[in-house]
DNA sequence: AAATATCCGACTTCCCAGGTCCGATTTCAG
DNA sequence: CTGAAATCGGACCTGGGAAGTCGGATATTT
């Protein structure tokens, strides 16, 4: 329940890294699962995946790997998830293939699916260099802060 | 991914309903659950939850049923789902049954959980109220609105 | 040509959300 | 005091999706 998908989870942490290592012009799958414990298979469909929503930008072959598509503050957590998991939303009354039986005689869609557009806002605030600039011991770049609208 | 539960989906709605209803003293699992189409035995299992943790009151026998135990804007919908699935957790590193295996390299559960304190703030201000006394064309009670702080 | 990568689909395993069934108990009405 | 209507509580079944695995094809460097 409202659980994140290790997947996305993984592909966080995988992006992270890479943020975390812009000198390097590549990282192979195996080396980020090597550095996590992450299944290398696994996280290389993640990056797989995130290459084809270019997220990332990948080279076949020795020495190669994934990269960065783009400046890491330019990146939401929201697109990640979105890439990976594929359309977010909170409830299962997605209109798109399989609607919840009762989406006519619901009365509470409306308000959640605010709700959902609240925390779609809440992870598009959110960049990857967000989650990598936090270790560094707490300078002068001050932690993101941000405030996020609620309507109903 | 990121999808409440429809148990909590139910007791949201069943919650709504009775806040709708605050003229008659108590409402069966099955009045409710006809009155939207939710499997009946489900949505009982749901309310009893509910009463458990003292959300619901609780009448057995003819003429029983279940009533809001507090006002409708002292009920939050983060109760609701904390009560029916229990602790509320983004990711899987809950610490404390089943944790992940790779807790301890992990780089961003403490970014992960602030996220997760903010989804729960946002769950926090929203009442059952709020979500019932929508309908009503938007009269003088305005519509309810937060802001909800994000710290990285 | 060999080593190192990404690429891609198919496959298996396991867990749990969603739902059902049934029996026990409480309460009230006639 | 008997039966109907309700809450209780547990055990149980089932489908689908998350998590992970395998194997083969392709691209790139040395
Ligand atoms: S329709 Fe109502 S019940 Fe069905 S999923 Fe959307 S919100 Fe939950
Ligand atoms: S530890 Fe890191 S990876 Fe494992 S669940 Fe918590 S966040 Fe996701």
């Amino acid at each position: 329940m409202l659980k994140l998908t290790k997947k996305a989870d993984y592909g966080l942490m995988a992006l992270k890294y890479l943020a975390e290592h812009p000198e390097t012009p590549a990282l192979s799958a195996k080396d980020v699962a090597d550095a996590y414990g992450i299944p290398p298979q696994l996280l290389a469909k993640v990056l797989q995946r995130l290459t084809k929503t270019g997220l990332l930008r990948s080279h076949a072959g020795m020495n190669g790997g994934y990269a960065l598509a783009r400046d890491a503050r330019e990146i939401s957590a929201f697109e990640v998830i979105h890439a990976i998991d594929g359309p977010f939303f909170i409830t299962s009354c997605t209109k798109g293939t399989k609607s919840c039986e009762l989406t006519p005689s619901c009365t509470i869609k409306e308000p959640l699916a605010r709700v959902n557009e609240t925390i779609a806002g809440v992870l598009k605030s959110i960049s990857i260099h967000d989650l990598a600039e936090r270790e560094h011991p707490a300078g002068k770049s001050g932690e993101h802060q941000g405030l996020v609208e609620l309507t109903l």
